[in-house]
DNA sequence: ACCGGTTGCGGAACCGGTTGCATGAGCCTG
DNA sequence: CAGGCTCATGCAACCGGTTCCGCAACCGGT
């Protein structure tokens, strides 16, 4: 493996020069910048990134807090981080907490000081507890909101208002939300927005919950939507849904309309029902570039809330 | 944060010391090891990863290559590989190189001078392809076996052979096996293991595909099996089969019988249909500890091959 | 022609561990 | 009791970059 001495020596330059010429093209002149380069190409030269960490004094590592990997909902924030990540030069590992709250502070303690920085995934637990987390290194909150910190959120709340609402304009009378993970921020501001957007109609609002994520709870609150004679159902989230959906189906069920995914929606045919899709990949990315940003700034920036809004097709 | 120079210090030893009593205890003396342990308790010592990388030329860092974190076959892979780096100390990166066959060999390129080995799950493309991916650096192949490399897999194979066995045992005459992803190792297994077993049955097989592991393609192939007046289907994904059974459903066919996970069995309660379940958190696991056997052996050691048995319920 | 100010570069220290080699103390054996 | 060994330890040289600092060449201005 070409070293930058070899590449210095190559290019008929000091180590130093060879540093900056690749480094901060600024500090060098242009001539040799280009005869550095040159040399870099030809030797192949590739960074040590031990090093280059050592000397930096950085771990050019950031990592990303999830609860669990089994949910479609993580893994394409995890992708869109990891490209942006890759973009920076900087490598991602991810750790998973398995829905466990203590686990989460421990993750995030236990890698503290191997990364620079880290994506906070739908922390649970109070305020307090996200802010421990936070503690160690520059962190942003994805999907949750905390006075004073820095976070990106998908604004799901203002969608499933416009669901509400909209099924409320077609005349459906009563209107089951099925809840999600208790704790989950995403699932209170929703049910606000539920509320708000039910409270001046006639409709009746059943709110049930709270239930994990899973194919298994939409199957297990089946019950539940039944009893409430249900004639429009929002699940927290797709797998719930499709559970619901199934139970109903075998049931014989076929006037009640659950609200789904695009994908989901249209591979099924289900025909006139509104879809929400999360761009969660665009959600890593955006969650990342304010990671990048604060750890670029010397001085500590003031935080920032970025929403996403949702689109309701 | 303290340093081994600051550990040493206290305990009144020279960092050389320090450095042996916490990485080769077996090289100095007790009560050396013991006092230099308390200061390092005391002082909250750490030791700084790209420091020891640097010195010791490797980087701690193994990265798990997978098409995509969507399918959720994978995401216990990662899991169970995650855990098992944790424990040596090591830290897991992750590539996703979105099933493009070309993605995934630049995507090992890339990341081969960045770290000590790879993890390759179910690797498309010819056999070619996936030894040059595996020429960089030590690597375990998942779900894929090539001759003269090491590798874990889980033998599906055998189970879906036995799972047809049943279904002929039951009387059922017209058995689908709804294929997986074009290329897939895995799937040719399961191909021929099928074909044995339905064999000197009186049965009919139809196979389908290929088709992607997607809750799309279930609903896709759901017309063939139809025209095939399948009586039971054996799909490749339980995705697959999730978006077959939804049509079935909604078409009111409730005579087919489809295989799928214990957890989608049990919470339809679907009756008497068996699952098939892999335990992927311990393919992860085992691939990620001959991985650090790899690592670990000074001389080239000969590969081996792990394969998981497939319980069928 | 002289001078303060830039600009480009090299020397060398440094980041924080690991490890080969040399040293000296202590023990066993003859 | 001397010679040879083992064992614990320290010194110092790394690993491969980054960056502070000082030097010299060169700039335009008076």
């Amino acid at each position: 493996m070409p070293t930058l001495a070899d590449v210095a020596a190559l290019a008929g330059v000091s180590k130093a020069t060879a540093s900056r010429a690749l480094g901060r093209p600024d500090l060098a002149a242009p001539e040799t910048v280009a005869r550095v380069r040159a040399a870099a190409e030809q030797l192949g030269f590739v960074p040590n990134r031990a090093a280059t960490q050592l000397a930096r004094g950085r771990t050019g590592v950031v990592a990303v807090v999830v609860p669990t990997l089994d949910n479609t909902f993580f893994t394409p924030i995890i992708s869109g981080a990891q490209a942006r990540a890759a973009d920076s030069g900087m490598q991602l590992t991810i750790a998973v907490h398995s829905l466990e709250h203590s686990a989460q502070l421990a993750a995030v303690e236990q890698l503290a000081h191997q990364v620079d920085g880290f994506l906070l995934a739908a922390p649970r637990g109070s305020d307090e507890i996200v802010r421990a987390a936070a503690s160690f290194k520059p962190t942003v909150l994805i999907d949750r909101e905390i006075e004073g910190m820095t976070s990106a959120v998908a604004d799901t709340a203002t969608a499933f208002g416009a669901l509400v609402s909209w099924f409320v304009a077609k005349g459906h009378e009563r209107i089951v939300y099925i809840g999600g993970p208790a704790g989950s921020w995403q699932d209170r501001q929703r049910q606000a927005a539920i509320r708000a957007a039910a409270e001046s109609s006639g409709a009746t609002l059943t709110m049930l919950g709270p239930y994990p994520s899973t194919f298994a709870a939409g199957v297990e609150a089946a019950e539940a939507v039944v009893a409430a004679r249900a004639t429009a159902v929002v699940p927290y989230a797709t797998s719930i849904g499709l559970g619901l959906m199934f139970v109903l189906l075998r049931r014989g069920i076929r006037d009640v309309v659950v609200s789904s995914e695009r994908m989901i929606v249209d591979s099924l045919g289900l025909g006139d029902v509104p879809s929400i899709d999360v761009d969660g990949e665009k959600l890593g990315e955006v969650a990342m570039d304010q990671l990048m940003t604060l750890l670029g700034e010397r001085r500590e920036a003031p935080p920032t809330r970025r929403r996403l809004t949702v689109p309701i097709s």
